[in-house]
RNA sequence: GGGCGCGUAGCUCAGUGGUAGAGCACACCCUUCACACGGGUGGGGUCGCAAGUUCAAUCCUUGCCGCGCCCA
């Protein structure tokens, strides 16, 4: 029996219904051992943050591909978690602190960690809430975290086997520096903005009494950064310069600080660029650093001007004057800071030579600097100026990592979708740099280093490896006179240890290094750490469990656990919690590489090209054969949603308004291929009412005793509008399915939209009508009723993956069911449907629409229903006028028809296909109006007949074109010929 | 400067070498027994501009104009 349905329908009452029954049922990850796999992994939000716009779009594509998969059958594993995302979470973290009037530095680095796995535990929650309001149909079973044990062992091994094999190294070399985080940040993490600044011109005073050929006894340089020349340590000309081939291996007094520093030739120095001479700061400029070591300076040595906070400090030669110790790089809240020092120091020494500018009028004035726009880095998370720095850091080698997935994408081993990204992802990956993966915090993998410091020689030897213990046996093995290891925090405390009684040789110095990993080193590993790898010990690969509830499910984890496995399962796992899948020991290897990976374009290279390299280089496997890549979600007008500009649409408020269906139809229906996404709320609105049609379109069929259908396959039907639906049904299926292996998530979502609404309501529930008005127990009312709801049922199971919630809602309102919607089995078209029967729906449609058109466009009231007089039927309209006449009657409101010459008298003609009606209006009608209405016609078959009349009396084209374009042109032809001439003959008869 | 993409109805967007579509908006009609978050009908586009290829170009090629993004 059917459930009454409320007369309104409201998402908000069976949304959160449905979600906790599903995930309580285990229903998103049902026990199908056998069954072909399918695989997605989620990319892992920052466990800081909050459910987006962004978000919303990436997983609701691959939710509904998730409910596509798992309804055809397969074994549907989404793999969901957070990352812990190192930057983010300690600011977070920090920020608390600083409200608190507290800070980190009051506490000890397993403090400050202890402090941050609290704040997760109670707050890091919030996305995964969210995630489950949009309907995603994840694997929360076995949620992972990239601090998860099992994922730091992965890390870790990882780390140590790239190390092993030279793939990863320590160098000392400039890093983007940010110096508000004080860490050092990845180039990826740098954003170029541009600025307004300033060209300022210094004269360099040559030393030893040398002038150039023209007779100056200074060199002209200019700088963008004045500040940096407190650590100048050469200039730089273009050998082939002749202004300067005298002074190359001579000396410049360098103002201020007085070094001494020789005059360079080198290739970098443009002379067509102001004076042709650069000041070169190797410790402080990417392309200094290159000129200094083509000019022999190690990086060693190489002069640092700058502390971590981007204050001036004292430079190895101790040649900075102390007032400018301690000042800011530049001006800083309205004070001054090392960069206007230098200006207006040399100013005052004369050396600055000034701009000459002219103003509107016309006026010359001088300015200390040239305006300029500067190229100027950022920080994408602290937002302050990144400062190149000289320090040790770790790097991956990405070249040489970079070869396979270049490979696999030329190859077609690796699919891109949309293609167009193939090249931008080829031009990253062929000019790839090394990717600096150390941070200078204290959350996060820590760097898996240990370090002996021997204090007589101050030297430090490394180990890479993977625990204490380990070390210690290396250490050992290559130094057997070690007995003994005493451990320090840092490099620091190591250097400043002074034992009382000295340090006696078999006494190593030891200490851990004190960074940790680049956040996007360890989710490059998602796709196959989250699935076990790399234990091969199957009760060892399980995930510790969640300490915490992340879920906003009541349900224990246990709960949860047992829900989504029934046997095939571990018994005992590390911490006492069994968990899904691990029985099997198999899940690493029965879902990776995994089938499809959903990201927005613009984590390509932070996340999507580096799990390639990551995934191929470990696991000697691509980590997915597809990448589908969406655009952003942008504003209204087009421009980039960010908190500063509020102008942020939050997905939860849309939900609130009009349903989580809604909002998901919306995204699939937006999303064609490589085009970003305006926000448009009158859309989403439109499919919320897209969604109340449906829900009416259901109340419709129990009101007429249309159910729950029992059969997978279409019911037997020899009614036309019967059999029409179901061919109908088939075709929506194949579109549907065709669109989705193509990944046309538009195409997928406008197919189901306007099967349901165009095809089902609009045309076949009309249709039904009739056969209900009559008597409810005839053959035809209940064949009617079977494919009714069959057709339904079919409606129900191809929405569903877009619109979970009240797909599932009506399927349990419309019968008892077997099972859940979730779970149901996706249609499979079979159905053979007669021509007769199409054409005779298509012939009724025809019908119907040509005489409600008449009606509306002469004033003619839609409900009167009229006579009609057809003089010459076609074998068709005879069948159908027969077998339909009451369908005829209730659509077009045509009754009775009449195979006869109509009476003579005013009349307005239709035609359905060839067939053309007459219908009396003595009285009714203006003439004029018809008269009109049928000129309109006229002209316009007219026009085409004449534009296709001119083709085909071009012998080229006949000769040339393809056949079947000539064929229909010829139709075509035919048929405006055959309009025009039932149009002339009803215009020559109204007079 | 290099690369990628976009420009189609008032708006947001599909689309195809054979003469152009959807949703919303708009106009008119309809309190028809599922639905006014509805039904019906309709108006509206030299498919950015120019040239070329072709029997045929909104679609392919080139140039130009405008816009966006990425990289330097």
């Amino acid at each position: 029996m059917t459930r009454e349905l409320d007369k309104t329908f409201d998402p908000a009452a069976i949304e959160t219904k449905w979600y906790a029954h599903w995930e309580e049922t285990g229903a998103f990850r049902p026990e199908r051992p056998d069954a072909e796999p399918f695989t997605i992994v989620n990319p892992p939000p920052n466990v800081t943050g909050s459910l987006h716009i962004g978000h919303a779009l990436d997983n609701t594509l691959q939710d509904i591909v998730i409910r596509y998969e798992r309804m055809k059958g397969k074994d549907a594993l989404w793999v969901v978690g957070t990352d812990h995302a190192g930057i983010a979470t300690q600011m977070v973290v920090e920020r608390q602190m600083e409200a608190a009037g507290d800070k980190r530095s009051n506490y000890s680095r397993e403090e400050f960690i202890e402090k941050v796995w609290e704040w997760k535990h109670e707050s890091g929650g919030t996305i995964t809430r969210q995630l489950r309001r949009l309907g995603c149909s994840m694997d929360w079973s076995r949620e992972q975290f990239t601090m998860d044990p099992h994922f730091t062992r992965a890390v870790v091994k990882v780390f140590v086997d790239l190390y092993n094999k030279g793939l990863i190294y320590r160098d000392k070399r400039l890093v983007n520096w940010d110096p508000k985080l004080k860490t050092a940040i990845s180039d990826l993490e740098v954003e170029t903005q541009n600025l307004n600044g300033g060209f300022w011109h210094f004269k360099y005073p040559l030393a030893d009494g040398v002038t150039l050929d023209d007779g100056r006894d200074y060199i002209e340089v200019a700088t963008t950064r004045p500040e940096t020349m407190l650590a100048d340590m050469a200039v730089a000309v273009n050998p082939e310069d002749a202004r300067y081939k005298s002074v190359v291996g001579k000396f410049v007094t360098l103002p201020i600080t007085g070094r001494r520093i020789p005059i360079v030739a080198d290739e970098h120095a443009d002379p067509e660029l102001g004076s042709g001479a650069v000041k070169i700061t190797p410790g402080h400029d990417f392309n200094d650093f290159e000129v200094g070591k083509r000019a022999g300076i190690k990086p060693a040595e190489m002069l640092n001007m700058l502390d971590a906070d981007a204050n001036v400090c004292q430079t190895a030669d101790g040649l900075v004057p102390e007032d400018y110790i301690g000042l800011h790089r530049f001006k800083r809240d309205g004070e001054d800071g090392a960069r206007e020092k230098v200006v207006a120091a040399l100013k005052a020494e004369g050396l600055l030579i000034p701009h000459a500018a002219k103003t509107k009028k016309g006026e010359e004035v001088e300015h200390d600097a040239e305006p300029r726009v500067i190229a100027t880095p950022f920080g994408d998370r602290g937002g302050v100026v990144i400062e190149p720095w000289l320090t040790d850091q770790w790097y991956v080698d990405a070249e040489k990592l970079a070869g396979a997935p270049i490979e696999a994408v030329k190859s077609g081993e690796i699919e891109i979708v949309p293609k167009t990204w193939e090249k931008t992802f080829f031009n990253w990956m062929e000019n790839i740099q090394p990717w600096c993966v150390s941070r200078q915090l204290w959350w996060g993998h820590r760097i898996p280093a240990w370090y002996i410091f021997n204090h007589i020689t101050l030297e430090t030897e490394v180990f890479v490896t993977d625990s204490r213990d380990e070390f210690e046996t290396l250490a050992k093995a290559k130094h057997p006179a070690i007995k003994e290891f005493v451990y320090f925090d840092n490099r620091n405390d190591a250097l400043s240890y002074e034992p009382a009684d000295g340090n006696p040789a078999h006494v190593a110095l030891a200490y851990r290094d004190t960074d940790v990993l680049d956040t996007w080193f360890s989710s490059a590993l998602w796709p196959f750490a989250t699935l076990g790898w790399p234990d091969n010990d199957p009760t060892s690969a399980r995930p510790e469990p969640v300490e915490g509830l992340l879920s906003n499910s009541n349900a224990t984890q246990e709960e949860k656990d047992s829900a989504s496995t029934s046997s095939a399962r571990a018994d005992v796992g590390v911490g006492g919690s069994a968990r899904a899948d691990v029985g099997s020991g198999s899940l690493y290897e029965k879902h990776y590489p995994n089938n499809l990976l959903v990201s927005g374009f613009d984590i390509l290279f932070f996340w999507d090209a580096r799990m390639m390299m990551m995934g191929m280089h470990n696991t000697g496997q691509i980590p997915w054969p597809r990448l589908y890549l969406h655009g952003l979600v942008r504003a209204a007008d087009g421009s980039k949603m960010s908190k500063s500009k509020g102008n942020v649409v939050d997905p939860l408020i849309l939900i609130d308004k009009y349903g989580a269906d809604a909002l998901r139809f919306f995204m699939a229906a937006m999303e064609s291929q490589g085009r970003d996404i305006k926000m448009d709320e009158s859309r989403v609105e439109g499919y919320r009412n897209f969604a109340t049609k449906l829900w009416n379109a259901t109340r419709f069929c129990q009101s007429n005793g249309i159910g729950a259908s029992a059969s997978l396959a279409a019911p037997e039907a020899k009614l036309a509008a019967n059999q029409w639906i179901i061919g109908e049904v088939a075709q929506t299926v194949e579109a549907l399915d065709k669109a989705m292996a193509e990944l046309r998530f538009d195409a997928a979502a406008n197919t189901i939209y306007q099967f349901a609404w165009s095809r089902f309501c609009d045309w076949y529930l009309e249709l039904t009508k009739p056969v209900f008005a009559g008597d409810e127990s005839s053959p035809a009312a209940v064949e009617t009723r079977a494919v009714a709801g069959w057709a339904l049922d079919q409606i129900l199971v191809m929405l569903h993956p877009f619109m979970p919630f009240i797909t599932e809602e009506l399927w349990h309102a419309q019968g008892t069911r077997p099972y859940d919607l979730i779970l149901a089995q996706w249609p499979e078209p079979q159905a053979s449907v007669s021509k007769d029967a199409t054409d005779a729906i298509d012939w009724v449609i025809a019908l119907t629409t040509a005489t409600r058109a008449a009606k509306n466009e002469l004033g003619i009231a839609p409900g009167a229903k009229l006579a009609a007089f057809c003089p010459a039927p076609s074998d068709l309209a005879k069948r159908v006028v027969e077998r339909s006449a009451a369908a005829i009657e209730r659509l077009a409101r045509l009754t009775p028809v009449e195979f006869a010459e109509a009476p003579a008298g005013a009349a307005m003609q239709v035609t359905a296909m060839d067939d053309v009606f007459l219908i009396p209006l003595e009285g009714v009608v203006d003439l004029d109006a018809e008269k009109a209405r049928l000129e309109k016609a006229l002209a316009a078959s007219q026009k085409e007949f004449k534009s296709l009349d001119g083709r085909l009396s071009n012998p080229a084209f006949a000769e040339k074109a393809k056949p079947e374009a000539v064929e229909k042109a010829r139709a075509d032809h035919a048929h405006h010929a055959g309009e025009i001439e039932r149009l002339t003959a009803a215009l020559a008869r109204l007079g």
